[in-house]
DNA sequence: TCCAACCCTGACGTAGGGTCAGGGTCAAGC
DNA sequence: GCTTGACCCTGACCCTACGTCAGGGTTGGA
């Protein structure tokens, strides 16, 4: 008669592995003697190594009784979907691992690299590190919602560089953010962002969809002098739009 | 402003994994409008996408945190460390199918062919099923704790089988399990094993190691006739011992 | 006004045990 | 006879990353 850790260190689990086992009616629990001791006959050490076997071969404990006592076709079958099984994780897995070498830096965790060279360009041309921040969340979100626009997106970004005039800009913009709202720098940027739109034909006052709503939600979340920016342009949009309509 | 279906839509989660993240602290808690909802900003969302990237890259929601706001060496770090563990977990899968693959059926669980060939070659002696299970027992215990003794042993009883003798006395033993042990044919069996014994030059009676006295209790937990026989045995045997010292 | 579709918190379940906490038992040495 | 260390017991919480009720409040459109 063996006591519970005798039991285990012969099978080579530890004393939890056979109470949990117990617990989930995997092996049976023994007589217990006087002093309330469960005490183990040679034929639980048989039973024991046999679930090990099973569950050493990554068969689910829950599948192993079954297995134990199964006819060899229905045996046979079980393996089978228990092989299978393994492999999905193990697919799983791997596709994990390819995901986490794409993996370079924290910058690149969701953009291309020529999303990346862009935000770098913006760096390096003096833009406030909170401005590339922002310029980065916004291409994210791009990313997650129109996916399909992000080849015109970046190839409009990465022509702008080429561009003094716009270049300009982007560094005003970057500095903007923490200007107070009346700031009368924030009234001179506005006109130069509406001298922009015309001349790039853009109209801040179309409607919105879901991707460009939440685009102007994180910047104006950012920075309250943009929020004030982003009202004029659209108004200023609008009006032009109307004048347009009426000459 | 979103609510939090809203935000995980976007994301492509399920609202539950939203507020698993808030509850890990992965993902602040936002402001709750009049009702108590959570509402929530665009940043909200450019965190969330973030946090899904690494996440189904297969790194652990725990260092997801430290993974976000890391310079790239860390990062760098941090992505070998997982990607080793990612590839730890792959091994092991991996040798869980091989060792699936190799479990043929029931019987062939632990033990090597030879020995399952010699289980079938018993069957078709004729021996009861009962017999050849407690068998495959005993060579379960032996793989298990004598993995050392098994070519040997397998050897033995291979070579037995060319023995008429020896296999008309598996047959008897076989039969003599479910005998009452005061039944005269347990006393004519024990005369043959004896002989068989003396013949062999084994010897019962010798000191038992962990294996064998596994063994001796799998055989006596299963039979009381063998439980008298094996006692019986090992007496005679002691006596021969003692007179042989004697003269 | 009603109904479907939301939202909330709280709690249990998953696989396979690890790791206390708190208390009883046994065998050996002094 | 007493102590000490090694066992044994039950019960309960911990881990991953959520899924899935249960029970109840809110919102928005027909």
């Amino acid at each position: 008669m063996l006591t519970i850790s005798q039991l285990a260190a012969t099978a080579g689990v530890t004393v939890r592995t056979v109470r949990h086992y117990h617990h989930v009616g995997l092996l049976p629990e023994p007589e217990r003697d006087a002093s309330g001791y469960r005490r183990y006959s040679a034929q639980a050490v048989v039973d024991l190594i046999r679930i090990r076997t099973l569950a050493d071969a990554g068969v689910p404990l829950a599948r192993i009784d079954a297995l134990l006592h199964a006819q060899p076709a229905e045996f046979a079958a079980a393996v089978t979907d228990i092989d299978a099984e393994l492999q999905r994780k193990i697919d799983q897995l791997t596709e994990h691992r390819r995901r986490i070498a794409e993996l370079a830096s924290g910058e690149a965790l969701v953009l291309p690299p020529e999303v990346v060279a862009n935000l770098n360009r913006m760096r390096s041309l003096g833009v406030s590190e909170r401005a590339v921040r922002i310029e980065r969340d916004v291409w994210i979100l791009m990313q997650a919602l129109e996916p399909h626009s992000m080849p015109q997106g970046i190839r409009d970004k990465t022509a702008s560089f080429d561009d003094p005039g716009t270049t300009r800009l982007y560094l005003a913009i970057g500095q903007s953010l923490d200007w107070d709202p009346h700031d009368p720098r924030v009234d001179r940027l506005i006109d130069d962002l509406d001298a922009w739109e015309t001349e790039h034909e853009r109209d801040s006052s179309r409607p919105r969809n879901m991707a460009s709503q939440l685009v102007f939600s994180r910047i104006v979340e950012a920075s309250p002098a943009w929020q004030r920016i982003l009202d004029v342009l659209a108004h200023r949009a609008r009006q032009r739009r109307t004048a347009g309509h009426d000459g």
